[in-house]
DNA sequence: CGTATCATTGAATAGACGTTCAATTATCGT
DNA sequence: ACGATAATTGAACGTCTATTCAATGATACG
C-alpha cells in the first residue's frame, strides 16, 4: 500500500508546509499529527518517521518560520530619505503595515512567543530573533541619535532600539486582539511627533505617502 | 465518602484559586481538571459540577484575573508631580516595574492573549480590558498633550494612549522572552527624552527615584 | 430524632492524541 | 530482470483528557 517515495529533504519540506498551513489556521494548540498528515496527503506514521517527535516537528516549524522571515528590510526607498527621523518613521510604518498584511504569520509567531514562555528551546530561538530584530534597527537608530546629540545625550542605541521594537511588538498584540480599533496612521502621527526634533522642520515625507515594504522580495518580516 | 460541604460561592472561589495556581505554574495548555482538583484538594467531578465545562472554568478564571487586576493606579505620589511629562514617565516606570514584580500574573495574562486570538469570548474580554487600560491613561495624556500644544498639534489622545499602551505591552513581551536583557532604566531614559519638551527644563524627577506602584493597596496591575 | 436534599466522591466512559511497528511495495544498484 | 533497501502505510497500543453518573453521606429542616 505504500505510495510514491520522495527524497528526504523534499518530504520534510512538504510536511513543514502542511504543518504551517494547519498551525496558521488552527493555532499551535490545534495542530495535531493527524491534521498535518491529512493536510500533506500522507499517512500519520510518516511524521514521526521524518521528525522523530511532534515537539521536534514544531521546533523545525519554528526554524522554518524564522528562516522564511526577513528580519528587517531597509530598502532603497527608505535609504534614499535624507533625514534619519524620516527613515525611522518610514521603518515604523513599514513594520506596522505588516501587522495587517501578514496576519497568519504573525498570529503563529505570537503562538510561539507564548510557547517560549515555558519552553527553553523555543525561548532561546525567540531571544535570538528578538536580538536580531533590534540589531537590524541599529544603523538607522545610530544615525537618528547622532542627528540630535544634545537631545538624546545619555540615550543608548540599545535602549532606543528596544523601545522601538517594544512599540512594534505591542502594536502586534493590540492588532491581534482588537484589529478594528487598530489605527496605524493615528499611532504613527503620535510617534512621529515624539521622534521629530522640536523646533525643527516638519518631516519631509507626508504620512499619507506609502513606503511599500519591499513587496517584490517576496520575503516577509518578523513582528 | 463525600467530604464536607461548602456554600456555592465559597467552593467556586476555592476552585478558581486552585485553577490560578495551576495555570500560573503550568500555563493554560497544562491546566487540566485533574490538576485543578488536586490543587484544590477536591474530587475531579466537582469541577464540572460547579462550572459546567472546562471552558467555562477558564473563562471564569479570566474574569477573576481581570477583576483582581487594578487597571492603572495614578496614586497620590504621581498626582503630586506638577509636570505632565513627569507624570507620564512616572506612570511608565510604575507599569514597567510590574513586569518584573508580577511575572506569574503577567505570564498567565499573556496566555489569555494568545487564547483570545482564536476564541471570540476571550477576545471580547481582552478587547474591553485593553480599552479600559488605554482610557486610564487619558487624564495624564490629555494634560501632557495640553502642555505642549504646538508640538503635538494633530496628535489625538486616543492615538498617544495607544502608543503608550503598545510600548508597555511590547515591553511585557520582551521581558517574558528575554528577562535577562530587559533594562527598564535604559528604556525609560530613551522614552523620557522622546516625551520631554526639547528646549525645556529637564525632568524634575530623577530616573533613579523610584515611584513605588502603590504597593500598599495590595492590588495588582494589568498585563 | 428522622428524613429529604444535594454536594461530593471516585470509578467508568468515550474520545483524542502521540507513538510504535509489522506488513507492503516503490525505488535503486547490480 | 531481480533482489536489497528503506520509505510508506494503516492499524494497534497506551496515555491522557473531559465528562458522566450511581452511590454515598453530610447537612438542613421539620
Amino acid at each position: 500500500m505504500p505510495g510514491p517515495r520522495a527524497p528526504e529533504a523534499q518530504r520534510r519540506e512538504q510536511i513543514l508546509c502542511a504543518a504551517y498551513d494547519v498551525a496558521a489556521r488552527e493555532g499551535l494548540a490545534g495542530t495535531t499529527i493527524l491534521q498535518v498528515a491529512a493536510a500533506a496527503g500522507l499517512s500519520p506514521g510518516l511524521i514521526p518517521f521524518h521528525f522523530g517527535t511532534k515537539r521536534q516537528l514544531l521546533l523545525s516549524l519554528l526554524d522554518w518560520l524564522l528562516e522564511t522571515t526577513t528580519v528587517l528590510q531597509v530598502g532603497p526607498e527608505i535609504q534614499r530619505l535624507r533625514s534619519p527621523t524620516d527613515r525611522m518613521i518610514a521603518l515604523l510604518r513599514q513594520e506596522m503595515a505588516r501587522l495587517s498584511s501578514e496576519p497568519y504569520r504573525i498570529r503563529l509567531t505570537f503562538d510561539f512567543w507564548t510557547a517560549g514562555v515555558r519552553d527553553e528551546e523555543v525561548q532561546a530561538r525567540m531571544r535570538e530573533e528578538f536580538a536580531r530584530y533590534r540589531q537590524a534597527f541599529r544603523p538607522t537608530i545610530d544615525a537618528f541619535l547622532a542627528s540630535q546629540p544634545e537631545r538624546f545625550k545619555g540615550v543608548t542605541a540599545e535602549g532606543l532600539s528596544a523601545v522601538v521594537v517594544s512599540f512594534i511588538k505591542g502594536c502586534a498584540v493590540q492588532s491581534m486582539i482588537d484589529p478594528e480599533h487598530f489605527d496605524m496612521d493615528e499611532y504613527l502621527t503620535a510617534a512621529e511627533r515624539m521622534l521629530s526634533s522640536l523646533g525643527g522642520r516638519p518631516a519631509t515625507i507626508s504620512l499619507s505617502d506609502s513606503i511599500h515594504p519591499a513587496a517584490d522580495t517576496g520575503a516577509s518580516a518578523p513582528m
